[in-house]
Parts: C-alpha cells; structure tokens; sequence
DNA sequence: TTGTACGCGTTATCAG
DNA sequence: CTGATAACGCGTACAA
C-alpha cells in the first residue's frame, strides 16, 4: 500500500546512480563487486520490484503472451484441450514473470481482428496460434503485424514460425487397427470440418489406414467437433442402408453425444456398435460404456508452445520445431467385436 | 511495420502542443472546436493509437482485469463455467480496449500467491473473484493488496466489494420440488466440497425443500465436483441398504459419470433411478438419458461481473451488487416416477 | 560510474 | 478562454 520503491530509491540508499543500480539488477558486467553488493543488499532491504511498466515503455516489450480463441462459448466449454494447454503455458510464464492475455473471439467478430486487437495494443509479445486451418490466413497477417508466433502443430503452407507438433496419426491409425484387429469390417468416420488442419490429418490417416488393411470407410460424415454435431452425424450413419459397426469420431465430445445417440436407438455399445473418441476428456473414462478413445497431453503441449515461443520472442533465430509423443490409444468398454 | 505515430507526431502535423493533442483526444474542455477538429483530423491521417504502454506508465493502470482459476487442469478441462464466463468478461473488456490476464494456478502454488502476482506485477487494475470459500482468505489479501475486485456471489463474511450474484437456490429447489412430484420419497445428494459457498448454498436448499415436503435426504454424500468424484459417491449410495431412487447432483459432470456408474451396475435410468444435475453443461443434453439440469447463464454473468469490476476500477464508490437471473430447471429423461 | 536522454502520454502550471 | 511548456512516471542505454 505504500508507495512502492522505484529505482532512484534505492540508487540514494546504496549511494550510486540510477545507472549503476540498473546495471548491477541485470547482472551486467562494468561494476565493481563490492557496489554490486552494496547495491544488491539496498534493493533488497527496499523491497524493490522493477515496474513493468517502466519496462515495457523503454525496452518495448509487453512481457506476455497472446491467446486468441476463436469458438462461441457453448463449443469452447467444453473443450478438453485449451484449459490443459493453458495451464501449461502458465507453469512456464510464471516462472518468467509472464502474463498470458487470454482473448476469446465470439462469432460476429472475426479472428483476425483479435490478433489485430493485440498487436496494436502491443498487448503482448507474441502469440500461439491454434486450430491451424488449411492455407490460413492469420500466418500472413501476424508477419504483416509483425507478430511472432508459434503454431500448434505444422500449418501446410510456408511459415516463418516455429512449430511445436504433436502427431495425431499413430492414434488414429492406432484406433483403426485395434477396430480392424477386433473384426469390423464396417468402420465409419466422424470427422472434423476440413478446414481444420488437424481434423483432415486425422481423416487422412483414418482412410490410409483402412485401405491398408484393404478396407474402406462404410461413410465418412463431417461433424462440427460440437455435441450436436455428434448426434446428426451419428443419426445419418444409423440410418443407411447397411450401417456401420464402428464409428471413429474426431473428438470425444461428439463421441459421446453418438454414444447417446445410439444407445437413445436402441443400441448397445459395444456389442451392437463399437465407438471411439479422440482427446480421452475427463468424462470419457466415466461415462458407459467407458469410451476408447485416443490420448494427448495438453498440458506438455502447454509448456513445450510457451518455451518455444519465448524463444522467438527473445530473438533466437531458427528456433527448431519441437516434437511431442504422439497421442496414443486408450481401450475402454465402449469397443468390442462386431455383432455376428 | 513502420514505427507507430506517436502524438508528437499528431501534434506536430496539426501545428499544436502534445498537451492540447491529448485534451483533444480525452475529450476535455479547454480547447476551441476547431482545434479540436484538427487535431483529431491529424489523428485520423496519421493513424494514431495512444499506446498504452506510455498509457499505462503515466496513469498508473493496466488497462487490464485479472483471473486466477485454481483447479489442476484435468479438473478446470471440463469446467463449463469459465469458458462461457470469460467469454462474457471479453464482450465487455474488447469494447474498452482493455484486456483479460489469466493465470491458472495449479496444485504446488497457492492461490494467494497468483492474486499477489498480478498485484506486484500491478499486471491489472482488478480482479474477478470465484469460486468463495467461506471466510475467504482472499478477500482480506485483495484489501491488503489494495486490488479492486468483484465477488462472483456474495462471501458470507464482510466485504467491501460489490457482489454479481446468481442464485443458485430456486433451481435447487425446482429440482426437489420436480423429484417430489414425480412421486420420489428416498432422495439423495452429492454435494459439492463444503469449504465453496455455493456448494454448501445448493446443499442447504436441497435439504430445507426436502423439509418443506416432509422429507429427510437419504444420505448426502460429498464430492469434488469431478467426474471421479461422481463415480465413487455414487458407489457408495448405491452400496446402501436401501438405496435412494433419485440421486441430485451438484454438478453435471458428477452427475454423467454418476449416470455412467448407475448404468454400469445394471440400472436403467430413469426407471430404476433418476439422476439430476447441475449446470446444464453441453454434453447434458446428448447423452442418454439427456440429463434433467439447471441451467444459468455464465455468458451473462461474465459480462455483468466484466461490467461491475470496471465500475469499482474506475473510482465509483458504492456500486451496487448485481443479482442476475435465477437458475432455472430443464427437465428432461433422467428423472421419472421411482420404481414401485 | 555517473549523468542524462529516451520511450510516450498525461497533467499541472503558466503565458497570451 | 486558449494553448504552450515542462514535469512526471520508471527503467534502460549510451555518451561522457
């Protein structure tokens, strides 16, 4: 509540000048030790906290980082990804006096105008960029901004961002052939809208890995990764003329609408019909049956996103791609062989 | 990319003083119109934005509003307040070119110390305060810190910050009032951790309607408000000799995993058991049976908070606590009549 | 090591 | 009234 001490206050108090006590705070050479020490101990007596502010007006730097989310909130609620991702970035911001200004875009605004928002605000001093869409538009707009950024996984088109990825592919392909070795014949494909990066990766991984088993998806339906979107695809894939007995959903949100779904049909999961889900959310181990699905680790995926960007926001050049674990499989209840 | 107008340069080109550039632009008297009209012409040409870094420095704000969320993230993944909260909060703070700062706080470090954080980092002018726990600690380090903040519901001790207020109450007892009429006399609950006020807010109003109606809860049993949680209280009620017919919720992802473990030990619901949750999260409606809930509106509460916390910011005294609409119930499958 | 300009708006003081 | 001038907030960086 007192005023806090700046900078002058403790030059006077070890008897130096501002400079100096600037100097010996950053541990940088040009200072005898002794005033080092001396100015070291009155800073400390002082209670002094170099302000922020100050700091950010002269080095130009925000000393935070920048998410944009871009769902409605009924989507972004439950989301299994985001609120591990961030509690991953936070256990390395904070460690480094980092803030994260968290900005969600609500339909109406577009996207882009939030990264806009904060570059000219100078709000932060870079950004994570997720939910990669095909040829997206924001890589350009953050070079325009000069923004640095790190994406979430590898976009397809040029970047000058490092990228942090984790690789979806042995999960599907991991799922795909826990159905196959379980006897389906008949495995269908919830799959994410195309624009997304990650949803068409998962799609394609899906479809190789069943045409390597010289099989091909009984249909592949799009959902919007939403609940409601779950349950449509799941009615349209019931109601064909030979319906499958799996079904591979992109996320476990639109698996477990599915799951209830068929069960509201009639069905039982999993001797009528196998389901699988992607992300294993907190309620994929508890609902029933309890659902197979495929496991990442957002919050790592939190962590390795914030060093790497920090990089880049420090000035290293050629800041390598990092590589996580890939997502692998988790059996539950909810699979099983195929009816007779 | 080439280096922003600063507003020597607006003063420059519309032949003023930086001082009459900023009156001009804040709006305050002491200029004739048609300087004023120059000056913000020049502002338009050259395209300027105040930074508000020298903002910052100058006045002493963030321009900021902080969130501390204490949860481990696999727990805060499948929250479905905070995400539509926040997205509440941002509808406010983008129309005033303020910005959220979020810190999640994992297990290891205190809550406290993230609340001290942003206020030594003075990263935001105040904070939103949730999840009250009675005698909340917090709220005694906020005035000690000399933190402007807004309590999400009213603390049971003093406090001198306006309260945004959504009863949780009414839906409760729509709740019991709906179990009792559909003919249920063994009725339990699985309550929230009693150290949250609202968890012990919706306990009491379970119990006292049950009272009403000249009824006694079977048993009580407490969770975590995890999906965990929700599977072992569940266990243990229906491991009693005799075990209750419905079972209420204190949230919904105690209540779908409850749902999944009733259904696990051979029970249909809502024939053998009904189930009613709390939140009205996006999967209560999907899965099977859709989940009869109570729905409030986090959107709307984040925005009343976002909207109230400004107020209190920006030196208004006594602002007055918001009380938003109830929350209301939503019926649907899981409840029925009790077996007879 | 010190002194001081600098980053950029805000605001109090003062002259016209 | 109108508008200019200068001090201020606080740390950094460079010339002396």
């Amino acid at each position: 509540m007192t005023k806090r001490p700046t900078i002058a206050d403790v030059a006077r108090r070890a008897g130096v000048s501002k400079g100096s006590v600037s100097f010996a705070l950053n541990g940088r050479p040009g200072l005898a030790q002794s005033t080092v020490d001396k100015i070291l101990a009155a800073a400390d007596e002082l209670g002094w906290r170099p302000s922020n502010r100050a700091r950010s007006l002269s080095v130009s730097k925000a000393f935070a980082l920048g998410l944009v989310i871009t769902r409605d909130p009924a989507v972004l609620s439950s989301d299994p990804f985001f609120p591990a991702f961030i509690a991953g970035v936070e256990s390395v911001l904070s460690t480094r006096g980092q803030a994260l200004v968290l900005q969600v875009v609500t339909a109406g605004e577009s996207e882009e105008d939030g990264y806009r928002r904060l570059a000219q605000d100078a709000r932060v001093d870079g950004v994570f960029l997720s939910d990669l869409r095909h040829d997206d538009p924001r890589i350009g707009l953050l070079v325009e901004l000069g923004l640095p950024a790190v994406t979430l996984n590898r976009p397809d088109g040029d970047s000058p961002f490092p990228a942090v990825t984790l690789d979806d592919r042995p999960g599907t392909v991991a799922v795909v052939e826990h159905l196959v070795g379980l006897g389906h014949t008949r495995i269908a494909q919830v799959a994410g809208p195309p624009a997304f990066v990650h949803a068409t990766a998962r799609s394609t991984a899906f479809t190789d890995t069943l045409a390597a088993a010289g099989l091909e998806p009984v249909a592949v339906e799009t959902g919007d990764f939403t609940a409601a979107g779950g349950i449509e695809a799941t009615r349209r894939l019931l109601a064909l003329p030979e319906p499958p007995t799996a079904i591979f959903y992109a996320n476990d949100r639109m698996a477990i609408a599915g799951l209830g779904a068929a069960q509201a049909a009639g069905l039982n999961v999993p001797d009528d019909l196998s389901i699988a889900g992607f992300d294993d959310s907190e309620l994929a181990e508890y609902v029933h049956p309890g659902l197979t699905t495929v496991r990442a680790d957002p919050f790592r995926f939190g962590e390795a996103a914030a060093r790497t960007l920090n990089r880049v926001v420090d000035g290293d050049t050629d800041v390598p791609d990092v590589e996580l674990p890939p997502a692998e499989l988790v059996v539950r209840r909810s699979t099983a062989a195929p009816p007779l």
